[in-house]
DNA sequence: TTAAAAACCGATTGACGATCGGTCTTTTCG
DNA sequence: CGAAAAGACCGATCGTCAATCGGTTTTTAA
């Protein structure tokens, strides 16, 4: 019937293995399929396969680099964690508050004063930072 | 082959005509299923029916409370725009950056700056703002 | 009381992640 | 150099979920 069904929100989309998989080249850096399976796929008890598909699609989605290394594929993290997850704030941030930025702005001195109010200090302590860091660069 | 795929990310996860949906009852307020196919469904050449399906599953999610009024349900957002948004921040923020804050920080203060240089200053206000209201309810 | 209006049920399609089995290639080693 | 092993690649299956309706049941109201 024709129908196309677009995912809006969340530019690449995560699976729950995918995150998993990039939370390991994160923290053990990058290696090929057999030893991110032997990281995170044997205590999950799936395949070498698996993994390995997980994989090629995380390159396909251009979160991960590859580089031939004898015959095997080495894959790294092409992204920062903290990059990822800028762009998918971004993201919900482009789809709900299009345009206007007070919404946006309302809503990150919300989060960060939810979990703990000294976070509004280190908040305008980075701004501060931010401001300086551009002066420098203006003529 | 038992297979569960929960999604990672995301809470409400929302699908493109669904965020249409939501859209029009923020802008032109709550209505019954027959009007919001007027006023979004026609244009697409859609059936009352999926807009009428669509109303519910986002009822499913509470993202719409319902109300009836003599035969038909009258749909309503149950959270603002607003609201909703943060929401879905706050899931790619506790999905990426569990615990600490900084990283979190961080990209506010990137995406603040992003768009506008002018919406440094912004923040700040927001944060004195929050500051002398939370002050108040201090003993 | 019955006809219309709307809700409800359930089927289909398309995407996509997770999961593998099987095959085709490329290495490497005897 | 030729075969075995290692790994890439292909494609099939399953589960979930949004989009899309048709058909049936329920509810209202004239």
């Amino acid at each position: 019937m024709e129908v196309s069904t677009l995912p809006m929100l969340s530019r690449p989309y995560l699976g729950e293995l995918e995150l998993a998989v990039l939370e390991e080249l994160w923290a053990q850096g990058a290696c090929d399929a057999k030893t991110a399976h032997r990281r995170i796929g044997d205590r999950r008890g799936i395949a070498l396969n698996t993994v390995q598909s997980t994989l090629e699609r995380l390159y396909r989605k251009h979160l991960l680099t590859r580089e031939k290394v004898s015959h095997a594929y080495i894959y790294a993290p092409s992204v920062r964690r903290e990059q990822l997850m800028e762009r998918l704030i971004e993201d919900v941030v482009e789809t709900f508050s299009a345009g206007r930025s007070e919404p946006m702005l309302a809503a990150f001195v919300d989060l960060a004063a939810k979990v703990d109010d000294e976070n509004l200090a280190r908040l305008e302590r980075l701004i501060a930072e931010r401001r300086a860091q551009a002066k420098g660069k203006l003529p």
